[in-house]
DNA sequence: CTTTACATTCCAGTTAGTGGAGACTTTATA
DNA sequence: TATAAAGTCTCCACTAACTGGAATGTAAAG
């Protein structure tokens, strides 16, 4: 199938699917007459895969790493829980960030009078 | 002062001091024989007011809006404080994308036995 | 006078794509 | 069959907010 189909099947966008392609992670055939991108069933799994991955915040490199467990059977499945704590972890980092500074935030817009008057204790600790 | 004298004092990069007077966020005056930038007490005000925005998740896009404000001895806090309600929403909206994304790799990695056979609950998932 | 430290500009790379131009192929319509 | 429209190709530029490095220039210290 053309890559307009396969992004089609695998809820990608055909810019993203040809980006792939450029970026070696799914390598369709090509059609000798057009130079079109030639998409098999498979290469459509793997652009699935790929999509639900990064929906699961995973990088490409690291989406790179899950599809060659992914295509290798042998694999163990101590590798992919390896990565998928990692991503975990560096959640938690950015849940934790994001956590002290929205506390930090919602305390000055409750001090904050949000009026015509020049006097803003947001820009007073922005200041300090 | 010389750049790197205004760089420790607002406990940032020479690199991000040099970036952001290329940006024209804060634009200090030049020697005139060495060519050298030359900062002011004033100018590292601006620096660490736009560093700690910053940290505080603002973009430089809004970095900008808040240093005008900032500057602005007749501003109103309203604006100030519509700035940095807008930021509390936004960084609401990444906790939650966030929250959801962990609690769906903490039962995918609940799921899994991360052994060496090849049965992996989490590839099954990302693979569906 | 030379070494060293600090400064300058400019170019490239980072992440993960997205947008657009210009050219070519395929498909649909007249 | 001619043409128009749709799909695809490559290549370049842009996004955010810097960071790293090269080549070059200036200032301060010994």
């Amino acid at each position: 199938m053309n890559i307009s189909q396969a992004a089609k099947l695998s809820r990608l966008s055909v810019k993203t699917v040809r980006y792939y392609a450029d970026i070696k992670m799914v390598e369709p055939a090509r059609n000798i007459r057009s130079g079109y991108r030639s998409y098999t069933n498979d290469d459509v799994a793997k652009l699935n895969f790929i999509g639900k991955a990064r929906r699961f915040n995973f990088s490409i490199e690291e989406c790179r790493e899950l599809l060659s467990l992914y295509q290798n059977k042998n694999r163990s499945s101590k590798e992919v829980k390896r990565l998928t704590l990692a991503k975990i972890a560096s959640i938690d980092e950015k849940l934790k960030e994001f956590h002290s500074l929205r506390n930090e935030l919602s305390h000055l817009v409750n001090c904050c009078n949000g009026d015509d008057r020049p006097s803003c204790p947001i820009l007073d600790e922005l200041s300090k």
